[in-house]
DNA sequence: CCGAAAACTTGCGGAGCCCGCAACTTCTGG
DNA sequence: CCAGAAGTTGCGGGCTCCGCAAGTTTTCGG
């Protein structure tokens, strides 16, 4: 990889992760496009370059896991069944929460890093965050429909594909949801394959005999 | 209702409708929120006191349908299980395709009203307004977990009627997303049916020896 | 029927976002 | 080493959205 790739990923990143560090920390409202740019070093025009909005830079990260979650379900193993497939690579995209990025993440399995928590809660209770996430949800699920097309060997134009890409979107959602919700703090992992599990089962209404 | 709240309502309608009618014709670059208030006869500074975007003003036709559709699962009656209430209130509410506004409907069976279709097209088309879909998708879903619990007699913080309202949400989001791209036209309403169908079956994977 | 209170509209002003454009600087490939 | 591709930056401008305060219309109690 060129010098010029290199320090082209690093502005993105740094613009990504200062957007989210000061939105974090002064709330969205107050934090300009020119504060992200100030603190990633470049310019605000610079700032437009890589992201067309300040939402899609604070939420890029999380969006790029979806992306990679999209590839992960290619690789699995062609004997998983589909549902296996995405289950495990659900699990291990989202399935750690430690900050994946700057060295000391351990097995990542209970130590969530503070600062993405409050960064993944940021995204879900600011209506702009959201709206941001849930397109560029769609754009990922039709990779993921891509991906699920050719696994099951079924057209990418029909219902069936893009209905389980729509589908474990709406799973991780509610997962990701539920857990920075959580008091206490609970670990994603099995909230996610919890809800990923459900929806394979497809939802069966809970016998209300349970609780009388 | 007084007179107050019926020009409240006539207003707002007046705005979507000419911002939905005027986006379809011109492009949604080419629409200022300057038009649509002229051309709804209110000043601009009054079409945000309506809406707070021009991407909400378009889309909120097609979210208020999915409030009405968290309205009615509620008022299935009670014997019906929990996806026979979801899937009949779905139907009842995207079923039809004509314009059940200004009269002329009839059974609203292969009737596709070109202006509205139009209209949805571009809501699924264009990045802004899927964006503006998927967060009030979110809220409406919101309000369709709160039906969904209270139908079964579960906890709405509780991961199982959110999953729930965001697999429905995603089953009308495909469907629909299929029905506007379908070429030939294809009426909307088998389309729910087997999108609902087939998320409250759990997903199955297709058994790939149907095509040899 | 009337007069205050509440609700709504509107123009103005301003902060901020985002983009096109045209220089300028930096990296890359032959 | 040197063209040209790629990236950065300042500038200018159009647009959005909101707060505010004044003006207008509807409501409602007496």
């Amino acid at each position: 990889m060129g010098l010029r790739e290199r320090k082209k990923l690093e502005t993105r990143q740094a613009l990504s992760r200062a957007a989210l560090r000061l939105a974090v920390e002064r709330g969205l409202e107050n934090v300009l496009v020119e504060d992200i740019a100030a603190a990633a070093g470049v310019s605000a025009r610079t700032f437009n370059n890589y992201f067309s909005s300040k939402a899609e830079a604070i939420t890029s990260r999380q969006v790029d896991r979806g992306r990679r979650l999209a590839v992960q379900v290619r690789l699995r193993p062609q004997e998983e069944s589909l549902w296996e497939a995405i289950l495990e690579a659900a699990l291990a995209e989202f399935g750690s929460e430690s900050g994946s990025e700057s060295g000391g993440a351990s097995e990542g399995v209970e130590q969530p890093d503070p600062e993405w928590t409050a960064g993944v809660r940021l995204m879900v209770s600011e209506p702009a965050l959201i709206g941001e996430l849930s397109r560029a949800g769609t754009e990922v699920e039709r990779e993921l429909a891509r991906a699920i097309a050719e696994r099951t060997g079924t057209d990418v134009e029909q219902l069936y594909p893009r209905l389980v890409a729509a589908s474990v979107g709406a799973a991780i959602q509610v997962a990701t949801d539920r857990w920075v919700h959580a008091d206490p703090p609970v670990p994603l992992k099995p909230l996610v394959r919890e809800a990923i599990t459900q929806v394979a089962a497809g939802l069966p209404e809970p016998s209300t005999s349970g609780t009388p």
